[in-house]
DNA sequence: GATGAATGAGAGTTCATTCAT
DNA sequence: GATGAATGAACTCTCATTCAT
């Protein structure tokens, strides 16, 4: 186990850099409207050097995924939740949610444009992600409903409507902190009068 | 007031068979990932005689919009929902949504891509649509608050919420059928036991 | 000898229609910058229909600096100053020369141009006819020389300097009436105090 | 200050073999009749790579209009003629458009002829060309005329007269050494006897 | 005489990727 | 680690020309 050199410390920050450049050109513009030599620009870079640290382009997106996936915040939430009682359950989950698509909005809106995409599960990642976070939530509800404190019901329906609002939401780019609470309470009482 | 010649008929039928093509494929692979040369040799013709019907690509684009646009489907939907009571309404919305989308698969997919790329609002069409619909749905629920079927709430929170979730459903290919009367439960009647 | 029927006359009327137009188009854009489609679009037929008066582009071409040469207007005016005395009668070519231009300019540009570019010598017409315009002039200064009224000099030298000068105004688009005059003292007496 | 690298240097001469292959294909058949193909054929190369050295056709046209412009050596000669006596300073100016043209017969007629051309002064280059040449020898014509050397009278006539001439010449790849003496004493002198 | 559907080569340009330096 | 010269296929689009109707 050897000490890190200057060198690999300039790497690992060399690599960051890209990444971090990467995200915000692709979510801003979309992947295929983001040409390797932009990055490099962007950077300050030679255009060969990308391949020096990222073996694709694709490779260097799915790096992008891994090193930013919102994957561990949405299990805290999820974890948290599980613990509550469902309607306070239900507003820590859209809260967590509305607090991580905040801070990281540039990563899920590429992820989501990812998942919707034609060419879709030539990325392992993105499918994974998406399997594990809906596994998870379908589990706290499932223990919701053994609990009688909710209706029984397929969760995958209630999972699907919340997700799904919040993530046109972000494609669109429009505001969702204040519908989420009214999401939460539809979807817990519903609009019969 | 002249006959359509053999000559115009088979320009129309050419003009046809071209716009069946682009929706197959740009459907299939999404826009940007199929070439006029793709195009050119699915129809079995030179890639100069598209140019012959459309302007551009982006024409074609407009054009396979406006010829298979399901924004009739949807209004006869909307129109009849609104004669209802609010969960028959919603009911036959669901199922009417349902069945435009069975049949009108392709095209959907097609807008709803161009709607959340990130050059979107470069297509006039793609755009009026969204507005249209969502303007219609509202006026409908609207009108059932004002008859005391429905809780006052904002209705754009309820269109949104099932839009979304059928959007998201169809983008990801999975089947809605089975999905649609449940969503129609949650949202009339929410999940709280 | 047979009488030109209906139809003979239509297909007359017709060429002349596409030579005027040819000229127009060309003369102002430049022969490369005009398309057999913009022809016909202007025109308002079909593009194949130009190939049955014309065998190709540059046939067209050729026919519109046939039809509208301003040959036999310069040999007319190269006629009427041999009779004149030197001076009056370099005078009278200049002026004849800016009316040519004023009435031709279109061909006379288009001349020019043709003229002047890499492909020349492949339009026969054009060839020719600075050919027959510098053989016509040079007989008559010659004869000039030989009564006494003009200097012995190589009239090539002249002629080049005043057709070059009215040429390059003409196809700069600048005004030449002007001028005109001085030119010709320039020629005849020199710019020595 | 660092010093060229073998890279740098390869680099500065594959530009430079690109400058001249254009200027030698621009001049002998004509802008719009090379391709970048021919380009890149002629130079032994991909077609791709004209791009990393310039931005466009038209930007390359540029790079050779400024790369060899001939306006130093033109300026130069206006310099020197303005010291001497009219007659000998415009023999002056003459001789040093022959010199000039006969080393640089390549640049000038790709300038002549984007000068003449309908989409001219697309090229800021080809436009200041033009009006910094006119300018200085309208100058020194002036100063002539003030000092009495010459007639007074509109020097933009003579300028015109003796650059369109040559420059004609140059466009028909006509010699012009032999004709430019003559050219001068007609200025001077007239022809009248 | 007239149409316009069809061709197919070729235009300028972009881009992910490789590799000698 | 870093450069950027070089590749070559692919892209959208234009155009003179042909020919069945």
């Amino acid at each position: 186990m050897k000490q890190p050199t200057q060198r690999d410390l300039q790497a690992e920050s060399r690599r960051t850099q890209l990444l971090d450049i990467a995200l915000a050109l692709f979510a801003e513009r979309g992947v295929e409207n983001v040409s390797i030599k932009d990055l490099a620009a962007e950077a300050d870079i030679a255009p060969g050097l990308i391949y020096h640290y990222f073996a694709s382009k694709d490779d260097l997106l799915a790096a992008v995924f891994q090193r930013y996936s919102p994957l561990p915040e949405f299990e805290a939430v999820i974890e948290q939740m599980s613990d509550l009682p469902a309607r306070e359950g239900l507003q820590h989950f859209a809260n967590g949610m509305a607090a991580i698509m905040g801070q990281k909005r540039a990563v899920i809106r590429l992820l989501a444009r990812e998942l919707l995409s034609p060419r879709a599960s030539s990325l392992a990642v993105v499918v994974s992600f998406r399997a594990t976070v809906v596994a998870r939530l379908q589990d706290t509800f499932q223990r919701w409903i053994a609990a009688g404190e909710l209706k029984p019901h397929e969760p995958l329906v209630t999972v699907h409507m919340l997700v799904s609002s919040l993530l046109i939401l972000l494609l669109l780019e429009q505001p969702f902190e204040l519908l989420i609470p009214q999401f939460v309470a539809t979807i817990m009482d519903g609009i019969q009068a």
